[in-house]
DNA sequence: GCCTGTTTTAAACATTCGTTTAAAACGATA
DNA sequence: TATCGTTTTAAACGAATGTTTAAAACAGGC
């Protein structure tokens, strides 16, 4: 259930706060409390608390991204083999999709979702950098693809296209487990796997919109 | 140019450095020294400096609401005489475009758009909170009336895709000055206005796809 | 059982923040 | 010009943060 060691209880806390109430609002102390190990843990064991979100990032984004990669080189590839345009709305669950695959193994993953969603809009250059810094061969590549599959679309066009997808995945991601106005007859979604089950349908006509 | 009082270069100051830095990295001590006034004086006029941040949002917000629920209503006025559905484009436009309605008047208003892209995804909630209290009455009626445009669309996917829009949105608002993940063979949008011209076309297709 | 490298602990450090205070400066009015 | 309410100013306060320190506790090999 809980980790063993101190850095392993460490991360799991930090992701589970850093999840609920941000990053810069999550102090050391919370931390170090939560994980029930001393303040003076963390700079041990990690550096700073920069390098600590560094890592809650990383430890799941790169095996998100490494899986995104390697589906949307399998995409690519079968786009090729069949000489066909590859399909939008497979480009674009083969990159939202993984972001689900620790919720099956790890319920403590589940907070994970919610930090993609925060560290996008974070305010704090170095924060964000970090998740840029992951996420940029995977969009540069996502909006290659997209030309292939959609070349009458403006390149310009896609570009902004993906960035709205970006956004509209990103906010919804972090707002799911509380979603703002939510009317009273509707309750939220109990599983994020629903929620881009809506999503794809949605980017996927907003991407193959055609531009007069 | 700049406010003559100490109030006005206060908020202008603040409106300036929020979006630049957001919320919490903005001390009052670098606000009030961009205004060049003391630093008791936010506490002085304003009590607080979340009511500052109150003040900042408001004071653009109430207006560009006004506009977009007395827009909302001749859209729906119109749609009722003619007996015909509102159009989704024309409703996603008197909700988007307002938010633009200070940039002709004010140079120094630009800076507003990326403040909304910042209080959105907010983590702390008594500041996301202040533009929530604005939105969501917007919000409740855009819903009502995209119920009546899309009557084949179910309520629980119409709301979520109204959230997909919202996030688009404001991740386009916050990142338009300084895009990421921008190609060195494309450059930043001079005016936000083209990128909202881009973002109606990309949500209308996608509030209207069919469900099946 | 002693020794060595690693980890944990409690305490302190230096900064920064929002806020408060009390005196000084200002401005309009009589 | 004197007065009174408003505004500005410099200084200090208390609280919270990330980080560092140095000693204590621990673990494994000889």
């Amino acid at each position: 259930m809980t980790e063993r060691n101190t850095k392993g209880r460490i991360l799991d806390a930090a992701e589970r706060l850093f999840a609920r109430d941000g990053f810069h609002a999550t102090s050391l102390r919370n931390i170090t409390r939560e994980a029930s190990v001393n303040l003076a843990a963390v700079n041990y064991h990690f550096g700073s608390k920069e390098a600590l979100i560094s890592e809650v990032i990383s430890r799941r984004m790169v095996p998100i991204n490494r899986m995104r990669m390697g589906r949307l080189r399998a995409v690519m590839a079968e786009s090729v083999n069949q000489q066909a345009r590859p399909d939008v709305s497979e480009i674009l669950s083969v990159f939202f999709r993984p972001t689900l695959v620790f919720l099956e193994t790890s319920s403590q993953a589940k907070e994970f979702v919610t930090i993609i969603g925060r560290a996008m809009p974070e305010p704090d250059d170095t924060v964000r950098n970090i998740l840029i810094g992951h996420l940029e061969p995977v969009f540069r590549y996502l909006l290659e693809i997209l030309c292939f599959a959609l070349p009458h679309v403006p390149y310009r066009v896609l570009y902004w296209r993906l960035q709205f997808a970006l956004g509209a995945f990103s906010h919804v991601m972090r707002t799911a487990r509380d979603p703002i106005f939510m009317p009273d007859d509707l309750k939220p979604e109990e599983d994020i796997g629903s929620i881009i089950d809506v999503l794809i349908p949605f980017l996927t006509a907003g991407m193959e919109e055609a531009v007069e």
